[in-house]
RNA sequence: GCCGGCGUGGUGAAAUUGGUAGACACGAUAGACUCAAAAUCUAUUGGGGGUAACUCUGUAUCGGUUCAAGUCCGAUCGCCGGUACCA
């Protein structure tokens, strides 16, 4: 129950010598590469699977126990598979461009190349240790000019197809990692990766134009089997918005602001309008009366950090322009101010304000004592914004109508007298490229004073990345890659004059956006992937990793994919047809009064369950928190294997709760599962195996747990298959002989599971490995039958009695037999009572409704 | 605030279409084996009452639908994840 310092397990010692047999069969299956698979034709389309692992960064601090959980997922699974016929695509690799590599070899002075390849090194090892059914002949790494050559080919078809393009405008900074970040790289106005707070920077970068595939990375997600929360976090992301563009008109000619807005309807409620303080035409509209003030204002504006001017800010700011626009449907006179509550980055970056319907406007209009007027009925402006339905007032020919209606006339309205139209508005931004570090692809573009940006030739590919001296970045927002001049300078590919190449490489998430393609053809020289094989294997059937890739990886691999498949190299609009993301696994931690947490080493159990912090004597609760080094709840699963080896962390991680839902660590739960396969290991070695035909019920019971077995895998349920074959064992146990008749077909089912246990049973029983190419024992439907069930009789719906009847039994004899029970007859007429109603369900249930 | 998910024993969790709540495992208690311990095996184990047969109660809270609700519907509370002046 305790969760035990990793010292205490080494204390638990096995019987079985799992050390021994997981090496011997992972040399096995290496050997004789029992997991290679090819694209062979004779298979069915509906016998080949792709199942996919997300592919983990190789750190340098090695697997975490959350690796292996999914790893294991689809192990069992794909086993399973294989031995159900299916040709099954199962393959591994490291995504190992990234920044920790290269901030170590800043420490360090070590190249980046080095640590990575020794780290991918540990990774496989210790991947290989739990024995997993991957095609290693298919392994990548990212960061190979082998593979990147390719990530930089899909880029120049990006280019090609004006995807990519230059842009210096304002940018999301880590001040700590010196580069520009992605939005989607930015948490809580933080950097996702160190946690440092975001600037904004001006400086030039590399843009893919992922809006342009705003609307059909939305729409595709309907086609996909995916959790309907990634899915939502990735349409709230997009945030798409239907509305209008509405034009105004400066007054005095001075030009006119579009504006975009959800709710034209509203439009006679306009009482002012608003400009973001980057908007181009502040200056023109600000009046000399106003100039100082406005310039006062921006100033501030612009020292504020995004999460100043969002999150923390509470109180609306802002300040007169001295200009007025022209409300176009009633021609009225309204102010237009500038504050910093209203965006650049989104629409216009300028609003008509409506105040009565729109919780910010209001908030501004009252602090600004602009006026409110309403133009819906409902709620209580004086009080606060109604952003509800409800019938239109003030609105010349709108009145009357609903929110739904009223907007439609509007746009109508609008679009007629060519003062507005509808209009469509996303949140999802355009995807910031290039990062100003070492540790990337180079972006194969050249700089050329006459030709401008030119492709590097894709013959060349790839553009390798060159030794630096230091990775340190410069920090003005050029990559190390600037400081090596006889890279830099090159000659033009059109022109053959002098140029210079762009220093800027991509971000982390390149080369993850189309890995999955290159495991099906990784030895291609000639292209990206054999068109043939892609048609073979893809889409994706079941991809399995953590849910925190929800809008970064799997929107860009998406966006990647939908490009991949207009220019006609992809066979599916959709890489990955259906994704599952498992639970993180978590650890106990121990909590004071006053929610403070306490390190593990530093917390003794002092009875079941009673936790005492040893300095102090106080009691602590128990509470479930992520793994922590400062916690010390970290389970290394190198211990883990060690102790109790690959088949019980592989099974105890499969056993701890449904795959999908976070759960916390136990090694005593672990120490179970460990005991049920020294159970198995113990019947197949002190049992005598016998030939002759196995009793009847053992046989049901046999067939029971295949079909459970069989259906909870194809299900993903493995902790409740788990659950059956130790039923399965428990009774085994109760015998002395073990019927090869039911023995067999057992070690099948769990072979999947404890692979390396089971194979050393398999050949201890004369059969030839390996047993991951064997059948899986089907189940007969009328053997998991019972001849007798366990039926109750209700009265007034609370059980009464629980009798065992003959199973198939008609209704009316079943309800004879409830009112012919002793006890049943006690409750119903023995109390006086008088039966109203029966209600007989067959093989389960009769209940009798008395008064 | 908004979006998504989840609330079941001492613990991790089971429970087809609504039909025996708590399978399996951990922990605990007792017993067997042992000089003893560990390991192993067996039994019991949601809570209350009763010598017992049995009985009452119980799936976050309150209410509803139903012969029957962990499961369906409504409201509330709590937890987790995401997101947030997106006009």
């Amino acid at each position: 129950m305790t969760n035990s310092p990793p010292h205490l397990y080494y204390a638990c010692m096995s019987k079985y010598p799992f050390n021994t047999i997981e090496q011997k069969w992972q040399n096995f299956w290496e050997e004789n590469k029992t997991f290679s698979v090819k694209e062979d034709p004779s298979i069915p389309e509906n016998k080949r699977r792709y199942v996919l692992d997300m592919f983990p960064y190789p750190s340098g601090a090695g697997l975490h126990v959350g690796h292996p959980e999914g790893y294991t997922a689809t192990d069992i699974y794909c086993r399973y598979l294989r031995m159900n016929g299916y040709n099954v695509l199962h393959p591994m690799g490291f995504d190992s461009f990234g920044l920790p590599a290269e901030n170590y070899a800043i420490q360090t002075g070590t190249h980046p190349l080095v640590t990575t390849e020794k780290n991918i090194e540990h990774f496989r090892k210790q991947i290989k240790s739990l024995g997993f059914c991957y095609d290693w002949d298919r392994e990548i790494s990212t960061h190979t000019k082998e593979y990147y050559r390719w990530t930089q080919w899909i880029f120049l078809q990006l280019y090609k197809m004006g995807l990519a393009y230059e842009s210096e405008t304002p940018i999301n900074w880590c001040p700590d990692c010196k580069t520009g970040l992605a939005n989607e790289e930015v948490k809580d106005g933080s950097c996702d990766r160190c946690g440092t707070k975001v600037t904004r920077k001006s400086i030039r970068q590399w843009i893919l134009g992922i809006t342009k595939y705003a609307d059909r990375l939305l729409e595709d997600l309907d086609t996909l089997d995916w959790t309907e929360s990634i899915k939502a976090q990735q349409r709230n992301w997009i945030g798409r918005s239907e509305g209008a563009d509405v034009i105004f008109q400066i007054e005095n000619n001075k030009g006119e602001i579009p504006v975009y807005t959800t709710r034209p309807d509203t439009l006679f409620g306009a009482t002012y309008m608003v400009l973001s303080p980057e908007h181009a035409l502040v200056d023109t509209i600000t009046t000399p009366e106003q100039r100082n003030t406005v310039a006062a204002y921006i100033e501030s504006a612009a020292k504020k950090s995004d999460l100043e001017r969002t999150d923390l800010a509470k109180e609306k700011t802002g300040v007169f322009s001295g200009s007025y626009a022209i409300n176009p449907v009633n021609n009225s006179r309204i102010p237009i101010w500038i504050a910093d509550y209203v965006l650049i980055s989104y629409g216009s970056g300028a609003i008509m304000a409506v105040p009565a319907h729109d919780e910010r406007d209001w908030e501004f209009a009252v602090t600004f004592q602009l006026p409110i007027i309403p133009v819906l009925e409902g709620g209580d402006i004086t009080q606060e914004a109604y952003t509800g339905d409800g019938n239109h007032i003030n609105s010349g020919f709108l009145n009357d109508l609903n929110k739904e209606d009223a907007i439609s006339t509007m746009i109508d309205w609008l679009e007629k007298k060519k003062l507005g139209k509808k209009a469509v508005n996303y949140k999802l931004r355009d995807w910031i490229f290039s990062r100003q570090r070492y540790w990337g692809e180079p972006i194969p573009l050249v700089h050329c004073a006459s030709c401008g940006t030119v492709p590097v030739p894709e013959e060349e590919l790839p553009l390798e990345l060159p030794d630096v001296a230091s990775y340190t970045p410069s920090g003005t927002g050029e990559s190390p890659l600037a400081t090596i001049p006889e890279w830099v300078n090159t000659s033009c590919p059109v022109c053959g004059g002098k140029a210079r190449r762009e220093t800027n490489t991509m971000p982390q998430w390149a080369g993850s956006c189309w890995y999955f393609i290159r495991y099906l053809d990784p030895e291609n020289t000639e292209s990206f992937a054999d068109p043939e094989k892609i048609n073979y294997w893809m889409p994706v059937d079941l991809y399995v990793g953590g849910a925190e890739h929800a809008v970064l990886h799997l929107l860009y691999a998406r966006f990647w994919h939908k490009v991949l498949f207009d220019l006609g190299f992809v066979n599916t609009k959709e890489p990955f047809q259906r994704l599952i993301n498992q639970g993180m696994i978590t650890s106990f931690a121990y909590q004071r009064k006053d929610k403070s947490l306490v390190s593990t080493d530093l917390v003794e159990e002092t009875s079941p369950d009673v936790f005492i912090e040893k300095a102090t004597g106080l009691q602590l609760e128990r509470v479930i928190a992520k793994m922590s080094k400062s916690l010390k709840n970290v389970i290394n699963p190198d211990d883990i294997i060690h102790s109790f080896g690959a088949d019980s962390m592989r099974m105890y991680e499969m056993f701890m709760g449904p795959l999908q839902v976070s759960k916390p660590w136990s090694t005593s739960g672990l120490s179970g599962v460990h005991r049920f396969l020294d159970r198995v290991w113990r019947l197949a070695s002190e049992r005598t195996i016998e030939d002759k035909e196995a009793p009847e019920p053992l046989m049901k019971l046999l067939h029971k747990t295949i079909k459970k077995v069989s259906l909870d895998t194809e299900a993903l349920e493995f902790n409740t298959a788990i659950a059956q074959m130790m039923i399965f064992i428990n009774e085994l146990y109760k015998a002395d002989t073990l019927y090869s008749e039911v023995w067999e077909p057992f070690i099948l089912l769990l072979a999947p599971y404890a692979p390396h246990l089971t194979e050393e049973i398999w050949e201890n029983l004369g059969k030839k490995p390996s047993i991951a190419d064997h059948a899986w024992p089907q189940w007969n439907e009328e053997m998991t039958k019972e001849d007798v069930v366990l039926v109750v009789f209700q009265v007034n719906g609370k059980v009464r009695a629980k009798v065992e009847i003959p199973a198939g039994l008609d209704l009316e004899a079943l309800k004879e037999q409830a009112f012919a029970n002793e006890r049943i007859q006690e409750w119903t007429v023995g109390a006086g009572k008088t039966i109203v109603k029966v209600i007989a369900v067959p093989d389960k249930l009769v209940n009798i409704v008395v008064k």
